[in-house]
DNA sequence: ACCTGAACACCGTTCAAGT
DNA sequence: ACCTGAACACCGTTCAAGT
C-alpha cells in the first residue's frame, strides 16, 4: 500500500506534462524525486512498467467512480468517450500509449465493461457486443490520438501543403471540396457528430438480430 | 534523384522489420549501410526526418498505382482499408507512426483524395465529406494500430487477466458475455464486418442531406 | 528494506577536418 | 559533394556495496 510508488508515477506525469514524454527518463525522474536513478527500480521494475503505471494513473482518473444508473446507454457511451478525449487533451503524450497496451488493468477492464453494458442495453445481440466494443473503443482512442498528435490539423504546419505538391487533376476530390477544405474545424462538434453516427450504427446493429 | 536516400530508407525498413523500430538507430543504420553515422546526415537531416521518410516509403507501396474506375465506392474504400491493414501486418512497428504525422506527403494526400471521391460518389453532402473522411481513416488506422500493438488480444499474455482482478459483481457486462469472451477472434472477418458497418454509416449520411 | 557509486553498453548530434 | 574522428551530453540497466 506504499504511496511511494504513486508519488513516483505522479512525478513522471508532471515531467511528461511539462516537457513531453521523451523527457521522462529514469535519471530525470530520479532527480525530480530527489533520489538516485537506481532507487527507482525498487518501485518500478522497468522503464516500460513505469509507462504502464503512468497510463494506469490516468485511467483511474478517467473513470466514473460509479456508473450512473439514471443515464441512457447513449449518455453513458458519450460520457466515457468525452472523458477519454478530455484526458488526452490534458495529456497529449498519453494518447498513443493507450494503443500500445491491452486492457488488462482493473480500471481498463471496468471501462470495457461500461461499453459492454451500454451495448447490451442498446439491444445489440450478445454475440456482436465484443466486436462493437472494439469498434467503438478503436474509434474513440483513435480520434483522441489523432487530435493529440496533430494528424487532424496539417494546415497549421503548412497551409498550402495539401495541394500544390501534386497537379490538381490528380486530386479530383480535393478540387471538388475546395470550398470546405480551408475552413477551421471545430473538433469538439466533430467528435459529437461522430459519436452520434456511431450510436446510429449501434442502433442498426441492435435492429438486425 | 539520387537513389542513395531510398537505399538508406530501405535499409532502415529492413532493420525495423527484423529487430523492431527501437533497433533503428543512426549508428546501427550507418553500420548496415557501411558508413559512419555522420554520413547519414547528408541524406536525412534528422532522426525524425528518417522516420518520416520510412513511412513515406510504405505509403508509396500501399497506394494503388491508379484508382480503378470500374469499382464501386464500396469496393474502393474496402481496397484502401485492406491495403492499410496489410501494410501494418507486414510492418507492425509502422502502425503508430501513421497516427503521428499528418497527411502532408503527396502519397498521403492521394490516399485522402481516394476517400474523398468515394464519399462523394456515395452521395454524402460535400460539407460532410471532410468529417467522414477523418472518421473513416481514424477507424482504419486505429484498427491496424490496435491489431499491430496487441491491444485486441490481451488473452495471449494472460488468459485469466480480464477477470479475477475485480469481483465479478462489478463487471456485469463481462459476466453476461462470458460465453463469447474466451472465443478466438478472427480479425480479418471482424475488420470486414466493421467496414460493412462503416459503409452503412456512410449510406445513412448520404440519405440525410 | 531501501538506497548509493561506479561502470557498461548504448544513444543523437555538433564541429572541425579530411578528400 | 561526400565522408570521417573525436567529442559532448545524454540514455537504461547491472552489480557489488553500503545502512
Amino acid at each position: 500500500m506504499s504511496g511511494r510508488r504513486e508519488e513516483i508515477l505522479d512525478a513522471a506525469l508532471d515531467i511528461a506534462d511539462e516537457h513531453g514524454l521523451e523527457a521522462v527518463s529514469m535519471r530525470a525522474l530520479a532527480d525530480r524525486v530527489g533520489v538516485t536513478p537506481m532507487a527507482l527500480y525498487r518501485h518500478v521494475k522497468d522503464k516500460s512498467a513505469l509507462l504502464d503505471g503512468m497510463i494506469g494513473r490516468l485511467l483511474t482518473a478517467l473513470l466514473p467512480a460509479r456508473t450512473p444508473e439514471d443515464q441512457t446507454w447513449e449518455e453513458r457511451l458519450g460520457a466515457l468517450g468525452h472523458a477519454c478525449r478530455e484526458v488526452t487533451r490534458r495529456h497529449p503524450w498519453a494518447a498513443h500509449l493507450l494503443f500500445s497496451r491491452p486492457a488488462v488493468t482493473p480500471d481498463a477492464v471496468r471501462a470495457v465493461d461500461i461499453v459492454y453494458t451500454a451495448l447490451i442495453d442498446a439491444g445489440v445481440p450478445e454475440s456482436q457486443v465484443p466486436r462493437l466494443e472494439r469498434l467503438v473503443s478503436t474509434f474513440v482512442i483513435g480520434f483522441a490520438a489523432s487530435e493529440a498528435s496533430g494528424r487532424f490539423s496539417p494546415g497549421t504546419l503548412d497551409p498550402r501543403s495539401r495541394r500544390g505538391q501534386l497537379p490538381d487533376e490528380e486530386l479530383p476530390g480535393h478540387r471538388r471540396l475546395a470550398p470546405y477544405l480551408d475552413l477551421p474545424v471545430d473538433l469538439t462538434a466533430e467528435f459529437e457528430a461522430d459519436l452520434e453516427d456511431i450510436r446510429a450504427l449501434i442502433r442498426a446493429a441492435a435492429g438486425r438480430p
